[in-house]
DNA sequence: TTCTTTTACTTGTCTATACAAGTGCAAATA
DNA sequence: TATTTGCACTTGTATAGACAAGTAAAAGAA
């Protein structure tokens, strides 16, 4: 089956994001105008504009009239609550998966405060729980609840050390378009604590997600647990 | 002076999402397709999907190709992850501001975290400290720093019950154009005990965040805690 | 020198058009 | 009846060009 190529404006969007990352272009620089992206890519102003558009929404850029397109400091730290997924932002530390319980398929009624429909109910949900470990140092736990809709084999693939992103794109054609989220510090219960090595009393992150799918009405969602004392989440607004 | 009027794509993004915040569109209709927005607002395409992209970006639709526009559930809960700001997530409920240190100018070497130039530094920032209750339950603390550029009379103005974010821009000019925010969980200390009335333990959500503006190289700077046990923060990625 | 004006360059807004690709339904076909 | 095909409609991608408006630095005037 032939790849199909991403769009030009896709494909911009990406190599300007790496120069950016690979710190080609630094913070606090210029971007070539868009008049010189259009003279060097071989494609016309609205294309260039969006694809800086995207930068712009991920925080890659500024913009300013008159002066050009600004580079930001990229964003540090974790940045679940942006797109990109926890891997990339994370960066060079080590990020290991430990699979705390593996997919089955069980019964819902909803999903971490989140409606979900009657056809949804009824076909019921793989479930999984997954423990995230940076340099060794447990900090994410996360459960996720996926409608049980035609994925053929999900429950006996391996997620140690593979996003489960990618795995949903590579064999379902499943891609994650955005979504929306919850968030609210609590303090941990037992579970939590065994799991972190915290004691008692320890605050923690907690984030309710839903994460929208390019196949139509199709959402899964997860609910991480996040021990912030060594890492803060990142993003942008 | 005369105020000049918004561009088109905007007055359209306002439109249409006062149609959805009032229930005109409920979660799940489809908008008019794009090439009935074109005819009804005499506006041409590329114009009418700039509006729509942005109502993509806030979560407002969802677009399928060869589908439609899909309103989706407007956000609820208390919004200041986005952009909007505060006041307007919250919608109907009531929220007052107490000002807890008013507004003064100090010296200052960083803001939460954020680097801060060597101008700003020298000239210093406005401070001031904010409570602010929704039916009357204080759910926000803030630190608010702002470099002392010309910002004249400021620290003399009012700002309960008013958006900083307003007074900066019709004041000013100042518009706030984007940021970026690192979250934690924290347990509250005697001073959030304090103007919270929780006790020893209690689990707080404190968001450090930078404020881009539209003048070039203009940040302002604000630490808010958040008690999340009755209103949890909601954004979209 | 100092201040003002011009100029060149930047991004912002908008029009007009063309074709590609996905969806859903009706019509034609087996 | 059940399946396939085709059509109308949707959003997605991309081109080409025009003018507005903001920025910064050079050029000119005081």
């Amino acid at each position: 089956m032939a790849v199909k190529e991403a769009p030009s404006y896709r494909r911009l969007y990406e190599k300007l994001r790496t120069l950016m990352e690979d710190g080609t272009y630094q913070r606090g620089d210029l971007l070539p105008s868009e008049n010189e992206l259009c003279a060097a890519h071989h494609l016309t102003r609205p294309t260039v504009r969006k694809a800086l558009d995207m930068l712009v929404n991920d925080g890659f850029i500024l913009r300013h009239q008159g002066l050009g397109s600004i580079v930001q400091g990229q964003p540090k730290g974790i940045g679940i609550l942006s797109l990109t997924g926890t891997t990339s932002a994370i960066g060079q530390d080590n990020l290991t998966t430990r699979i705390i319980v593996k997919p089955k398929i069980i019964s819902w009624e909803q999903a971490f405060g989140f409606e979900i429909s009657e056809k949804e109910k009824s076909m019921g949900c793989i479930y999984m729980e997954r423990l995230r470990l940076i340099n060794d140092l447990p900090v994410f736990y996360d459960i996720t609840m996926i409608p049980n809709l035609n994925l053929s084999r999900f429950t006996s693939r391996t997620f140690e050390n593979r996003s489960l992103f990618e795995i949903l794109r590579k064999h379902y054609q499943l891609e994650v378009k955005g979504g929306e989220q919850k968030i609210q510090a609590i303090t941990a219960d037992e579970r939590i604590q065994k799991h972190f090595g915290v004691k008692k009393n320890h605050a923690i992150l907690r984030v309710d997600r839903r994460m929208e799918t390019n196949r139509v009405g199709f959402s899964f969602f997860s609910q991480i647990y996040c021990n912030t004392s060594d890492y803060s989440l990142t993003g942008r607004f």
